[in-house]
DNA sequence: CTGTGTGCAAACACTTTGCAGGTGT
DNA sequence: ACACCTGCAAAGTGTTTGCACACAG
């Protein structure tokens, strides 16, 4: 039994090939996926409206998190840390984009550093998107 | 003479309606705002993509800057700094948005903190997006 | 007068919703 | 058997492009 099956058996979620190559893709990439990357790597096997839910569905469940993708596009990523569930989503995480190949990645190693707020403010969640040239690419 | 009219002057752009009153939106809210913001409050009297070219022409100029505005929307705020031209832009502070009220304010006091990257990224640019509860609705 | 800005129409991209039928458990 | 998932159609939203006319300099 693979990984795939493993996590919806974990989630409480059916067996289904979309939700199965969909796990599997974010798997075999280090990297964040869009909508439409996911289009291109599963070709017409399923629905376009079909991708969207089943996004939906593994955000909702805690397995995927959304990704600030510069302005404009969003991309997905694993959860990689047991602190996210269908409660709520807990990212400390940097993402980092790479100008020239594209990608978005997730650099669990480094921490968002701690930043004090102006008298008043009330921090819940923040994202930090680092722009610039990956290791591939350099 | 107004502050629109001087900004306009400034930057080599030709004096019209809709870019004063863009300009004036602008200068009027400390918060960030959206296509659709300006759209509600200039009301009718311009067309939707006059108002989005006319956005476009303030962001090449360097005399906005594009707000990541959590995943989805584009927001827009005046660059404070003068190290933001044609050429192009640079900031480096905090954007905060609120989840009560939806506004989102660039926190000119804090710098984004300097990180530490992994051997072989460049860093080039780095956005930080606070979220949470802003000093208005606490 | 000339080049740029604007309005209108249309196309395009992205995402959501409703419904009928198919599938996992 | 039943609830849930999927595909298809369609609509909603956000953004861009082409073209003709209007207007600032």
């Amino acid at each position: 039994m693979n990984i795939a099956r493993n996590t919806l058996k974990e989630y409480s979620l059916r067996q289904t090939g979309c939700r199965e190559d969909i796990l599997n893709a974010f798997t075999s990439h280090e990297y964040a996926l869009s909508h439409s990357d996911l289009e291109n790597q599963l070709g017409e096997r399923f629905d376009r409206v079909t991708i969207y839910r089943t996004l939906k569905t593994f955000v909702d469940k805690g397995i995927l998190h959304k990704v600030l993708d510069d302005v404009g596009g969003t991309k997905y990523a694993l959860c990689r840390t047991s602190e996210c569930s269908h409660e709520e989503h807990h990212h400390d995480h940097v993402h980092f984009k790479c100008t020239t190949c594209g990608n978005t990645t997730c650099i669990e190693s480094i921490h968002i550093p701690t930043i004090n707020l102006p008298q008043g403010y009330v921090r819940k969640e923040v994202n930090m998107l680092v722009q610039g040239v990956c290791p591939n690419c350099n």
